[in-house]
DNA sequence: TCGTTATATGTCAGTTCTGCTATGCCTCCC
DNA sequence: GGGAGGCATAGCAGAACTGACATATAACGA
């Protein structure tokens, strides 16, 4: 007596008997339905012939007034209403991620980007597309590098790296922001003009594997200096910052940290050698997904406004290369 | 930039390409999943590009070594297994309601077959099909029928009521079950042999609706005698255990009552013109749905060992237990 | 009893579907 | 640089699907 299960996937029943199906069951007659899918009558009985046939049971008890479903009629419709409530989430959610309004980006982040850029470029995106779901992972760009090329990462936002070695990522300058040696406010060598007059001090230099560090080295050596004595390598923003206000160390910092905090003051040494742009690095192969090209340009919009903001300074033009 | 949001249920889209996709999702290769399939690559081929207009992404990366899913992709064979899945659901739901290996079927009762023979036939129903839902509601026969004929109730299961007046009702004798007198084991009147006998005592007598009642006041009528004086009315049967045990009533109740009782007593005064058939009342237009099948099936198969039970042995009709 | 309302059935034409075979074009791997 | 594996494309024939029209049938109500 127990029938096997049914199997609606063979190809008979088709995603019209299901519509047809919850038409007839909301318009209560196979005429209504008719007019209501533009179709004539006699259509719509068939594929409700169709459907309980593929069934192997009565879905509607005809009546002169209409029709009304039976128990089976009953149950499946509930289940005909799910699979196009399915298909229909299905609808929004490929349109969502096609056109960005849903989906995720992942962002990859070194210390110069944070501060500004990405905050910003953050809010606006979520202002315009709530529905887009934002990652960031903090982490130099050698241990970021592999995330991007394995698909963890949309794009690594920061000071921009060599990769002439690296031909699949390119990368997109946004904005320049020079880097600045930094110490509190009130430090002995606020005034201070040269390098050298720095190496006495206590010194937070950044991790050997990050290209800011060798670029400092660079200008150590270049000015016949070796590095200075007393060193603490430190990627936390919120240890180096304590540092600096707590004792009378130096370090190098993006310029909108420093500007953006009074408790901060921007020595007057330049580092004009080091690179100054910032920018994504783009997987090169992989075409970007739409969040992550909403993300972008978002990011280019922030940084347009922050160059904009910025061109008082006229000092700061050409990035240095070597 | 918002694009509408994917109307997939205009008649473009197959479930079968709901089926290709995943197939080839799960076989990792357009290829691979044409013979998993049993068809050739190109209708493969073509049947996601179809799917892929339709949605108008790209739901696979083509490779070298198969395929894999993009973005869209992962998001699409998600929505398109969740479709299967509900499709397989109702496959089962259909051929379970419709060979009675799911369902409900509630069942009206009256008094008489409350006791054995409807918890019996729970008990195997339940065994036999897990899936059913019983519903059991208690109530008289003239409130129950408007809710069979209004297709809240499947059968209506107790004393036989005539119903000559009643063409859209039928009757399914089911077994006999006599109606006697009772009162507490050592009641002064224990061993009366005629009803005038206990005309005396108190008495609980049923509803004035109950067909019992009236065949009770026509014994009464025959006999010569008046109703007894001192009258409760009551149909719960728990209250009038209680009466019974705990003062000198006298109530007529189904066999099956008494003789599981071993503190109640059956008097020597039989009813031999009340009734004594118990059987299922049915609409007579509608069908029994095939939950309501199995319950009767299950109620006949009781009954019959009730019957035989009877025959043999009158003293052990063996209750279900509880 | 006759019209009204609704569903069922028969027939038919155009279109789409669905499968196939044959073949082309990549890319990776010897 | 030539297989081998794997996807894309073209063309085609038979099956099915999908729709319309005309008409039959059933139930109800005035």
């Amino acid at each position: 007596m127990i029938s096997r299960p049914l199997d609606l996937l063979n190809g008979r029943l088709k995603l019209r008997h299901l519509v047809l199906v919850t038409t007839i069951a909301e318009q209560g007659g196979v005429l209504r339905a008719a007019e209501h899918l533009h179709l004539a009558q006699p259509a719509v009985t068939r594929g409700l012939r169709e459907v309980e046939q593929i069934l192997g049971v009565e879905l509607f008890t005809r009546g002169s007034r209409g029709v009304t479903p039976t128990l089976f009629g009953e149950a499946f419709i509930d289940h005909a209403r799910a699979v196009q409530a399915e298909l229909r989430r299905a609808g929004e959610r490929i349109a969502g991620l096609a056109d960005g309004t849903a989906g995720t980006v992942t962002v990859g982040t070194l210390l110069a980007a944070t501060n500004v850029l990405l905050p910003r470029s953050i809010a606006a995106l979520k202002a315009e597309r709530p529905g887009i779901t934002v990652i960031v992972k903090e982490g130099t760009f050698d241990s970021l590098v592999p995330q991007l090329t394995g698909g963890d990462l949309d794009l690594i936002l920061g000071r921009l790296n060599p990769i002439e070695d690296r031909p699949d990522l390119r990368q997109l300058p946004l904005y320049n922001e020079p880097v600045l040696l930094v110490a509190r406010a009130g430090h002995p060598a606020a005034h201070a003009r040269a390098l050298a007059d720095l190496l006495a001090y206590p010194w937070i230099l950044p991790l050997e594997q990050t290209s800011l560090r060798r670029e400092l080295e660079q200008v150590f050596h270049r000015n016949g200096l070796p590095l200075p004595p007393d060193r603490t390598e430190c990627t936390s923003i919120l240890t180096i910052r304590s540092l600096l206000l707590g004792t009378d160390m130096i370090a190098a910092l993006p310029a909108l940290f420093v500007r953006t905090d009074p408790q901060l003051l921007e020595l007057q040494v330049p580092l004009p050698s080091v690179r100054r742009s910032v920018g994504a690095t783009l997987p090169g192969a992989r075409a970007l997904t739409p969040a992550g090209k909403v993300m972008l340009s978002h990011l280019q919009q922030q940084a347009r406004d922050l160059d904009t903001g910025e061109t008082g300074d006229p000092s700061d033009a050409a990035p240095v290369g070597d």
